[in-house]
Parts: structure tokens; sequence; C-alpha cells
RNA sequence: GUGGGCGUAGCUCAAUGGUAGAGCACUUGACUGUGGCUCAAGGGGUUGGGGGUUCGAAUCCCCUCGCUCACCCCA
């Protein structure tokens, strides 16, 4: 094979495409029913708006990002991420409507580009179906972006996903609880992995939530986050955690989530599903009070969630969630001789015409195959033409279903397929 | 960036140095104008690529390319 798709990409082929365009839909009336409106924002955003708000010492910035120049010698770089571009567009937009108290809904379904090594359910390119709600810092906004999430995986037919919650302070507390951190960590140096002790340094954050055993074991007697919020952050947890009982969404509680962006604050969470290997994440995100001022807009609260659409379709395959049967629908045309074939072409073209979806067999094959055909590509019927048929000015209509045949009048054919009544190829001509 | 596994038909996989196979899928026929079930036949392969060893390589050796899983990190 002389070219193949670039390495950590994926093609959807169209039996594939079935099941996107359920999840597209199914996403698309929950944004509906929550009133988020859709946003599309173009693939490849400046260079750095990706630095400014994701944090240089990340590692999508640092190492994950698709970044190249352009002719006019501008910095651009592939969409890394959802929210950054969705905050810009706000702004540039005026979607506030000068009143930066609004709250505004957006939702999006967009590809999201990071130079990572491929793995099971991790992608150089992947879709993500992201929400943002800019403008409220009620608790009760972080419930309904969760709540909607929840509502997409149980539509999916997900079982078993696991929502996991913590808080990451603001940059009131959170300082304190790194510093805090630090002074724990100090003398337990020589017992945790080399990745660790460069975090102390660099990222200590990151220290908690190293999968390292021993590191783990040392961890656990750190201070967690939560124990030392300040009391803003605290009021907004204690709520956070109250209207998702009052909603019947369960959670655990999970002091090692540690977003990998900078700009999150507050609220954190991230949904897991086992049994997709290792990359079990499959939605995740947060509060960012911070960055909408970061990006150049006025101090604005938001939260917002990314939901990973290859992943959860990874889940759902996994745990053999039923495929809805492809109804069948339509009509193939079949035809047996020269005249009926063009006969035939004229028919399916009437049909197409009519919104029927319709074929014909371009190889000119026995009426056995092409009726294996009509079967196999799941047509509701066969219309079957031949001399006699032409002769008589009919056209035997077999459903595909039941086997039933029976003979219908050319003028009466349209009326018969489409199940419409008083509508007949003679009026639409 | 680091490590492991694997490359044989469209798909899933056999064949341990001696003529490249099976199941499914596809095509055709049994049924000369009727799908699904059954049966039969058929098409399809530079065994990822290159080099080496050998009378002989899918098989052994070297190189290379690709895929995959895991670390890291993320959705």
């Amino acid at each position: 094979m002389k070219y193949r798709r670039p390495p950590g990409t994926n093609d959807v082929t169209p039996q594939q495409a079935i099941q996107w365009q359920q999840m597209e839909a199914v996403f698309a009336d929950l944004c509906r029913r929550h009133c988020f409106g859709e946003l599309r924002t173009p693939i490849f955003e400046d260079t750095d708006l990706f630095i400014r708000s994701v944090g240089h010492g990340t590692d999508i910035v640092s190492k994950e990002m698709y970044t190249f120049e352009d002719r006019g010698g501008r910095s651009l770089t592939l969409r890394a991420e959802g929210t950054a571009p969705a905050v810009r567009a706000y702004l540039e937009n005026h979607l506030a409507q000068q009143d930066p108290q609004r709250l505004v809904k957006l939702y999006y379904v967009a590809p999201i580009f990071r130079y990572d090594r491929p793995q099971a359910g991790r992608y150089r390119q992947h879709t993500q179906f992201g929400l943002e709600a800019i403008g409220s810092d009620c608790p009760a906004v972080d419930v309904e972006i969760i709540q909607t999430a929840v509502e997409l995986y149980q539509a999916a037919g997900l079982r078993d996903v696991v929502l996991k919650l913590n808080s990451v302070g603001c940059p009131q507390c959170a300082p304190g609880y790194v510093q805090a951190l630090r002074d724990f960590m100090a003398d337990k140096l020589d017992q945790v992995c080399d990745d660790c002790r460069r975090r102390y340094d660099e990222n200590p954050l990151r220290m908690i939530d190293c999968k390292n055993a021993q590191c783990r074991i040392v961890v656990e007697q750190a201070p967690k986050m939560t124990d030392l919020l300040c009391e803003e952050c605290e009021d907004h947890f204690g709520h956070v955690r109250r209207y998702l009982e009052l909603l019947g969404i369960s959670y655990d509680l999970d002091p090692y989530i540690v977003r990998g962006l900078d700009y999150y604050t507050r609220t954190a969470f991230e949904f897991v599903a086992a049994s997709i290997g290792a990359q079990s994440s499959i939605g995740g995100g947060g509060r960012y009070d911070g960055l909408v001022k970061q990006i150049g807009g006025r101090s604005t609260p938001a939260v917002g969630i990314g939901i990973g659409v290859e992943r959860v379709l990874l889940v759902r395959e996994q745990q053999g969630v039923a495929q809805t049967e492809q109804p069948r629908d339509g009509c193939l045309v079949v035809t047996l001789g020269d005249a009926a074939w063009e006969a035939g072409l004229k028919l399916a073209t009437m049909l197409r015409g009519h919104g029927v979806r319709a074929d014909v067999d371009y190889r000119r094959r026995s009426m056995r195959a092409q009726l294996r055909h009509a079967d196999g590509e799941r047509f509701a019927r066969a219309l079957i033409i031949g001399d006699q048929e032409l002769e008589q000015g009919i056209v035997a209509v077999r459903d595909m279903e039941t086997g039933e045949q029976q003979e219908v009048t050319q003028d009466r054919l349209l009326q018969f397929v489409t199940g419409v009544p008083g509508q007949c190829e003679k009026q639409v001509d």
C-alpha cells in the first residue's frame, strides 16, 4: 500500500459513520434541550492563543502541538484544545452582548490535534464534543455541564461510567496548597520516582496523580487540596456536591484529579470508563474562572467539558452495546433486458426526485444477483421490471422483508412506495 | 522521547526449512424471471519491503518500513 493515513488518525467508513451520525444527533438534541447553541470555529488558531491559555509548562504546549507558519509568517496551530478557541470566539463575536453577567452556553463538535504517541484510545486527531458555559459562577452551572455529559453517556448506552470530582481551588487558596505540598514532600524526595523529583520543582501538583505505586503511598499521606480550600471555594464545592445529589448524579471524590491544563480553577472532574485500555478517561473538564480575562476579556467565570467521541465509541463497542439494526429503506430497481434497463433508469430518477432512497444495479447482473444485492443493502423493496411488466405498464413490487410481491401500475407506483395518498406520477410530472 | 508484541487473501487466522491453506466475505451456478437456508465451483497472495544463509525460506540471520500495546500525558 503506497499511501497510508498518518499515524494516530482514523478513517470513518460508511458503516462506522452510522454510529457517528447517531452520536452527533443525540448530542445535538441534548444540547438543544439544555439550551446550548452551536459554535463552529476554525480548525487552526493563532499559536499564542493556546500557549497563553493552556500554559507554557503543560505537555500540550511543550511537545504536542501541530504548529506551522503560513505564507504570511504567522505562527498557527491546529486546534489543540477546545476551550481556548471557544472563549476567543465568545469575545471576538461579542456573544455576551455588553452584559458580562449574561450566561452564554455553547457547544461544539470539533477535531482536536495533539502530537502524542498513538495507542489504544489515543489519537493524534480525535474528536471532542465540547460544552462551555461562560458568564456564571453558579455551582448549578457546573452541575448542568456534568449532567449533560451523564445524559450523553446514558443515551450512548454506556455502563459503569464513574464521575471523579475534585476542587483545585482558586488563585487565593491554590498557592497555599502548593506550598503545603512542597513542605510535606521536602523530606520525602528520596522515596519518590525521578519524575516526581523533577515535578517537585516544576509542577508540584502533578506529583499527586503520579501512577507510580511507591509515589502513591507517599502521596496518600500528603495534604489534600479539598482540606485547604478558601471559604469561597469551599462553599462553591459544597454546592456542586449538593446539586449533584439533588439531581441524582453519583460521584466519587478523588483528590488526585489534577487537570493537565493550567487554566482550571475550583471544580475539576473526569469521567472514567474502565475496559478500553490505559486511556480510560472519556470526558473531562472543570471551571476556568480566570481564562476569559487572561485572553483579554473582562473577568468572567466559566465552566466546560470535553468529551472524547472516539473513546465513547470504543467503550460502546467494547461493552457490546446493541447496534440498532439498520432499518430497511427505499427501493432497488431490478431490471431484465435492455428496454427494461432504460425504463429502470428513469424510474430510479423519478423516485430519487421524490425523496425515495433508490438505486439500480449497474452491473446488469442476473435477477438473482440483483435481489441478493437488494437484501444485502437493506432495501425495503425491489421494483422488478422485465419485458412482461414493460408491456403491461406495471412494476412487480417485492417486499424484501416478507417476500410478498404484487403488481402495481406505473401511475400508482409512487403512491404505493411512499405511502402518500393522492400523489401520483402524472401529477408531479 | 523510552520499552514490549506483531506483520500471510477484503476480514479473522493456520502452515517450525520441502508445491502457501481454512473459515467468513465476494462472484457464478444448482433455481435459463425471484434474496435470506443448503450444496458446488470460482476469483483473489510479490507471505510489509530489501539483502543474506541454503539445493530449497512465510519459516533462520541482518537491515528497513509499518502497525499495535504500555510508560508519560490526555479525551
